[in-house]
DNA sequence: TATTGTTATACTCTATAACTATA
DNA sequence: TATAGTTATAGAGTATAACAATA
């Protein structure tokens, strides 16, 4: 085993604050064209997408998966799109204690109509910059650490419980 | 000028979802361990940080920068920091209008405890997978993305008002 | 017993608009 | 007039814990 290092070099903290701050001003401009042309949120408009791309019914849990992190979060953005009419729940026929998730033709429709003003917010903020090359290595680099962290456990993110604050 | 593209192809998706996804994930871990060991959000780690190597002193304008996307947002922050001894806030001598705002010795303190944790979590989760030749082309673009964005004027995200939703 | 999902609740955070004060 | 910052307020989102129902 090697010392445990004292911080990060100039190169790792380069790639970790441009990451962070790149994908934030991302984030913040998708948010402002979804709430804008569509009204929804992110969490709602990858949801639609999941839905959409499921061929229309997926369950709560399959729904989830990578997309919010509390059970009860998932409940709340669903009670909204469903209020909105955008989709319906139901129980399965399967696995009685499964919500089967479909989503509706308006749900579908707005997809649709917003898809392609999102599309041009990622070309334009995330693609435009980027060489074919470029968007080669970052696929596969992203891929990379995205299947990582899947698997890595949380290994415990706070070593031992330290003093209140 | 070219037809308007459809759509992303395959490349654009895949870049594009396991960019958002493993930054979700990251974000996700990152403001897991800073609440538990330290009692703070990334954001309020953030705004710390730049006071450290900002040699201590910022106005609240400069400290916003790339952190918060409102003033108000900024003011409730300081506030929270403020009020939990991290910073302090005085008027700057140069230009009455502005705020200067001062980390604390317990500001520093926290700071300093939880970084290490915090350089933990970016190299598992983020690093661990990388080869240097990966972190530099992560760097290399991200940078450029970054870059890009700070410029590039928001350009109106909502091309025009549709219909109510 | 374990899993699926909901509910109640409390909290954190963000943003808009109106406002004060200085440049 | 423009800029720096605060305040009031309202809304959106998140998470924990307790719960009910099915496997």
């Amino acid at each position: 085993m090697t010392d445990s290092p004292p911080g990060l070099d100039p190169a790792q903290i380069e790639a970790y604050f441009a990451l962070m701050e790149a994908v934030g001003l991302l984030e913040h401009q998708v948010e402002q064209h979804l709430r804008a042309d569509g009204g929804i949120s992110y969490v709602q408009f990858q949801l639609l997408a999941r839905l959409a791309a499921a061929d229309g019914q997926l369950t709560m849990t399959q729904l989830a998966d990578g997309v919010v992190y509390s059970r009860s979060g998932l409940t709340y953005q669903a009670g909204l799109l469903e209020k909105a009419g955008l989709i319906t729940r139901g129980t399965s026929a399967d696995d009685e204690r499964a919500t089967l998730v479909t989503i509706t033709d308006a749900g579908l429709a707005l997809f649709r109509k917003v898809l392609p003003g999102h599309v041009q917010v990622v070309r334009r903020q995330l693609l435009a910059p980027l060489s074919d090359q470029d968007l080669h290595d970052l696929g596969d680099i992203m891929t990379r650490v995205r299947d990582h962290m899947r698997n890595e456990p949380p290994r415990s993110a706070a070593p031992r419980k330290r003093r209140q604050r």
